[in-house]
DNA sequence: TCGCGAATGTAATAGCATATAACTTAAAAT
DNA sequence: ATTTTAAGTTATATGCTATTACATTCGCGA
């Protein structure tokens, strides 16, 4: 009796969509134990094939994981922006802040793919990965409804960026617990969120002034 | 002839310090490829001790990961220290900030090790490992050189841990680059640096003015 | 529609790492 | 001095990655 895990039809020689049910198989054991939870064998097993199976489809196992990094960069992305088009009185930004927030404890060991290994810094430009991460990025951006001014807005993308993948990642390690556990990661997510509009609003403001003043 | 790796006396049975030698080539080792470059059997065979012989010591490849993260801390912390302790007309947050970022980035490897895994979180109160990082948070606590208000204090040490921390992990993520590039990482923490302070001394004005009131 | 090449899957196997068991040596304790 | 214990060794089981050689199916052109 096959398992149910099973996706491979019974009787059938070619799997079909070989590839694609990895890459979803991988991120729901990375939903548990990151990255280090995704075995190429265990996958196999799952889906029915044999060992050897997923190596038609990825080089190798640092493959398998860049292909699922970038499909949970795709979901990251997807989650962020339903997220941001909620009707809500919370500014986009706030509502990005929190969801990014959601997302790296709720689907923890995904997030934690998602920047555990360096896979990131060394995908090629153009490559599947590299392209999912600028979409995220272009999120941030636009999340800040602000005025293109420069490079001000990307600097302060990468900012709050920065700072919500620290709260998410410190929050992860269970920092805040002890004398830290009084301030919530959400007062935390949200004090970054109005420094940021702040910061925005006075470089906007100074870039005006200082065109007028040239003008 | 033995390789000079081996630090193990020659014609000895025992080596002497096998425990400590395997965290210092532990961390030698992640220095390059994180935890997942440190392997027992090459550590053994670099010390020139048999495989098994680690285990004399740790009773798992987990448990001397979680043993090599301590140590990270502990030097992680000594250096923050140093650079605090340096003189400087730069505020001793600045210094630990730059500090920081300085470590997470020249190694790297080590770097990712500490956060990597859920090993932090999953210390228990009173190990070895959740000393070090509370040492470090201590640290960051008293690079604010502000005063004891309710948890003021220690709600902005978290935050600035966690900014730094992000700019980290995007910086070896290598989402410095594009049109991002225009911000330097040095300029990020500066950025973060001042505005911790700046809200630590609205906090503390408020904080005081309360009181006053109260009295 | 037949057949052939490309894509996809399988079986068998090599190689490496973790971990355990049974045994040995050296050091410490009594 | 003897015995116990800490620390190291050899041999081995198990599990994962990856490759090689072989088998099956799909799809496309003749």
């Amino acid at each position: 009796m096959r398992s149910h895990l099973a996706r491979k039809p019974q009787n059938t020689y070619h799997h079909g969509d070989l590839r694609d049910a990895l890459i979803k198989a991988a991120l729901r054991e990375a939903e548990q134990g990151g990255a280090e939870a995704i075995s190429i064998k265990a996958l196999a097993k799952q889906l029915g094939v044999s060992q050897p199976a997923p190596y038609r489809h990825f080089a190798d196992r640092e493959a398998l994981l860049t292909a699922a990094t970038a499909e949970a960069f795709r979901q990251f992305s997807a989650m962020l922006r339903e997220a941001m088009a909620r009707p809500s009185k919370q500014s986009r930004l706030s509502l990005l802040a929190q969801a990014t927030l959601d997302f790296g404890l709720r689907r923890n060991g995904v997030y934690r793919l998602m920047f555990a290994s360096r896979t990131v810094s060394c995908a090629a430009k153009g490559s599947e990965l590299h392209e999912a991460t600028r979409e995220t990025f272009a999120l941030v951006i636009e999340a800040l409804e602000a005025p293109a001014v420069g490079y001000l807005r990307e600097r302060q993308a990468l900012k709050i960026w920065a700072a919500l993948h620290g709260v998410v990642m410190l929050a992860e390690q269970g920092l805040f617990t002890g004398e830290a556990a009084h301030a919530t990661r959400e007062e935390l997510v949200e004090d970054f969120v109005n420094e940021t509009k702040a910061a925005l609003a006075v470089a906007i403001k100074d870039a005006r002034r200082q065109k007028k003043a040239g003008a």
